[in-house]
DNA sequence: CATGGCTGCGTAATAAACTAA
DNA sequence: ATTAGTTTATTACGCAGCCAT
């Protein structure tokens, strides 16, 4: 809620300066805001070698626009282009690759997450489809039966006694008309939401789990 | 492409042995390899903040395997038990909540990865119902057809001269699997589709595996 | 064959946004 | 409102696999 000003100064200054005294800033906002834990007590270090460290750092937003424009035109960074970057955003070159491989990395995450959500809608579509055919079927089956039926009936004055045609369970119409029967959907348990995380992180309805299952039965 | 083996295996075993020989392995074959590239040439800090990298990291195994035990009891950590787990690795206890973070974050994708495995799964199974479904639709709808045809013809047997109906007493079960198309299905009025509409794009196309992934990228 | 450059992967550490007591 | 612990996003490191020079 309460961001006050210092965001947007932060970004301000970060862009007047091009990052020289930028990390100061940024812990200055830190103690400013509430004092952030300052910890560096103790290293303590026993048999591990010691940490003591503290090093801040995050890009300014223009240094991130930047690369993020680069990105965009392509993940990949020769050499060339990235001293030239390195160059106008005043940073190492290092950090530069360092950027670009992250952002590789989390633009494949993204990418897999995307995939996870398409998947998801194309399963539910599926599922949906399914569920139709499955009550289409039931339709069908009924209808030939009324069909068997009829033929029966249309049969049985003429020939008298025809035991090879009998089929069917139906003594009468007494069939379905109510006993749609079976449930069965389940088909593969697969809990899916066996413990605990399973939801769509995302957008509007798209049903968790298999709830709009219910709507139809 | 063709990472071979290593690459999975390294991350199954990582997951799988709490880290049992893993980091054991990347200390070693890094002394092994001896001054595998001292990439510290120049800090070329420049007008950025002058990072002087320190030097730390890779908890040893032992650590982790403790970490990695009590991670196993329980995700959440007290800090109760933060402490003495900071004392019994000679860490810092900031370390060791760090770990339990970062841990948290690998588990939780871990999950997901899981969850998107499992879904793919179900959805496969579910193409596959949906195929067998269309094909036994399709079958019924045929014998349905064929039900009343033989009702017709036993209804009014006298008009017409029909030359057709060359095959009597169609009881047959499964024919031509690829003609039947027709619409059809009035008769005993059941309008069965018509109110919903399934964007599902596909119908004829179900992507094995994920082949349907390459367009999107 | 090694040397250096670049990459993916896993991971430690930090920062910021959130949340609950 | 302050404080501590959590989640999410980022930055950086180290290692191993490739592959050109």
């Amino acid at each position: 809620m309460n961001h006050g000003p210092t965001q947007d100064q932060m970004m301000l200054i970060s862009q007047l300066f091009p990052s020289s005294a930028y990390t100061q800033i940024i812990s200055q906002q830190g103690e400013n805001k509430k004092a952030r834990r300052r910890r560096n007590k103790k290293s303590k270090g026993g048999e591990n070698g010691g940490n003591e460290m503290n090093k801040k750092r995050k890009l300014s937003e223009e240094q991130v626009n930047l690369l993020e424009q680069n990105f965009g035109n392509e993940h990949k960074l020769e050499s060339e282009r990235k001293d030239r970057l390195a160059m106008e955003l005043g940073l190492d070159p290092r950090q530069v690759a360092v950027w670009f491989q992250n952002r590789r990395a989390r633009w494949k995450n993204k990418k897999l997450e995307e995939e996870y959500s398409n998947l998801k809608k194309i399963n539910e579509s599926t599922l949906l489809e399914k569920c139709r055919l499955e009550t289409e079927v039931l339709k069908l089956r009924e209808q030939l039966c009324e069909a068997e039926k009829e033929i029966q009936r249309l049969r049985e004055p003429i020939e008298r006694v025809d035991p090879s045609n009998s089929s069917s369970t139906s003594s009468h119409e007494s069939q379905s008309m109510e006993v749609v029967d079976p449930p069965f959907l389940g088909e593969f348990g697969v809990d899916v939401y066996d413990d605990d995380v399973f939801y769509v992180p995302n957008e509007t309805h798209y049903f968790n789990g298999m709830e709009w299952i219910n709507l139809y039965i």
